[in-house]
This record gives C-alpha cells, structure tokens and sequence, in this order.
DNA sequence: CGTTCGATGCACT
DNA sequence: GTGCATCGAACGT
C-alpha cells in the first residue's frame, strides 16, 4: 500500500518515527530497486538552526514549503544527493532525511550504481548491508538525484510503500552531521541495525 | 580503535 | 568568497 498524502501531512516527528520500517521504491529504466528505511531525521520549521528553512524562504528550499508527500532532493557537498519527504501543511516547511535503507530489491542494481561512483573505480564491491548506509549512498544506490526534487511521493516512479514491516527497539538521537542544533533528538534509527550510518557498536 | 582531511558544485551573502 | 543534513582514505593511538 502506498502511503497516503494524509500521512506525510502530521506533525514531522510523528512521521519520522512512522517512516521507520516503510519501504521507499524507485523505478526507472534500468530496474526497480526498494529499501526499508531504518534511519531518518526530522527537520522542523524556521525555528530548527538546522533547517534548510532557518534563513527563510529561498530559492532552493521553495519544496519545504509546498505540500507535503514531495520529495526535497538537494546536492551537498558537491557530490551527494540527500532526499527528503515533506511533512506537514503547506507554508510549514518541514521534512524528514532519509539517512538509511535495509536493501530489499534491485540489489545488483544497486551494487552497479554504488560501483560507478568515481572513487569507487576499481575497488571491491559494497557489501550489502552498506549499500544503502547513509543519505548520499542510498540516493546513489536507488538512482535518486536532484531531477527527483518535488515529486509526488504518492505516485510515478518514486514512492514509500506500507509492506507491514515493522522494526522494534526504535530509538531517538541527536541528528548527525549537522553543526547547529545537533542535541535535538530528532533521529530515529533502529537499534543495531547493520545499515545505520553513523558509529558501530558491535 | 580514534581523528583529520580532501574531493567537489552550488546556493547564498 | 564561504560553507555545507557526506564519504572514505590516510594517518595516529
């Protein structure tokens, strides 16, 4: 089932918590490829430092104000796209960061577009359960990039699915990455899981 | 095990 | 010109 626009339009830690375990599929020439999400953060409002809304409304966060159920696909650091789902009512920017995916399907395409990387030229292949680990991997791995930015997450080639997948042990954290802000606990990941970005524990 | 640092493109000031 | 919601290699314990 795929997620109605009522879901993506709710308070965006509510969402957040409810992304984990949802499956986000994408579909286009080379193949379908599928991932439950296993690792998010919520980004909320002017008021969050951390928001791409903070200095106001520009140019490029023009999505997070839109309705929700749409994609905000950026590029950061020049090389890595970062999606997002918008959340909340229209004129409240808010979003949630896909940071991490459990690969279900299209695993050799992904492994194909991980290798195509330039600084993965000639090294050994990703291992699975690091395929999609981290917000610039997973965009590579299901072939997600800034052509994807404000489309409808509710139907056409990039959507999240309900497959009745559900995780225990959901916990919340500071969000990573980030220099503003970072004692928010607005990242969900789930406990031990082997695609969470961000330090192993064993 | 840990920390540092370069690559790289574009929005924003 | 500055600074990223990163990645992974190189180096120091």
């Amino acid at each position: 089932m795929i997620l109605p626009v009522d879901f993506y339009r709710r308070p965006t830690l509510d969402v957040a918590r409810d992304l984990i375990g949802k499956v986000l599929v994408h579909k286009t020439a080379h193949g379908v490829t599928a991932g439950a999400i296993v690792e998010c953060e919520a980004y909320i409002g002017e008021d969050d430092p951390a928001c791409h809304a903070a200095p106001g409304p520009t140019a490029r966060n023009a999505p997070l104000y839109g309705p929700p159920a749409r994609a905000y696909v950026y590029l950061n650091y020049g090389l890595h796209d970062m999606m997002n789902a918008v959340t909340e009512d229209e004129g409240r920017p808010a979003a949630v960061l896909i940071r991490a995916l459990e690969p279900l399907d299209g695993l050799p395409l992904m492994q194909q577009r991980r290798a195509r990387a330039p600084w993965r030229r000639g090294k050994p292949p990703v291992p699975e359960h690091e395929l999609c680990r981290g917000p610039g991997n997973l965009c590579r791995a299901m072939g997600i990039t800034l052509s994807d930015n404000t489309r409808l997450l509710t139907r056409g080639p990039l959507t999240i699915h309900d497959r009745g997948i559900s995780f225990d042990d959901i916990v919340w954290d500071g969000r990573i990455g980030i220099r503003v802000a970072a004692d928010r606990p607005w990242r969900a990941s789930v406990a031990g899981h082997r695609s969470v970005s961000g330090r192993r524990s064993g």
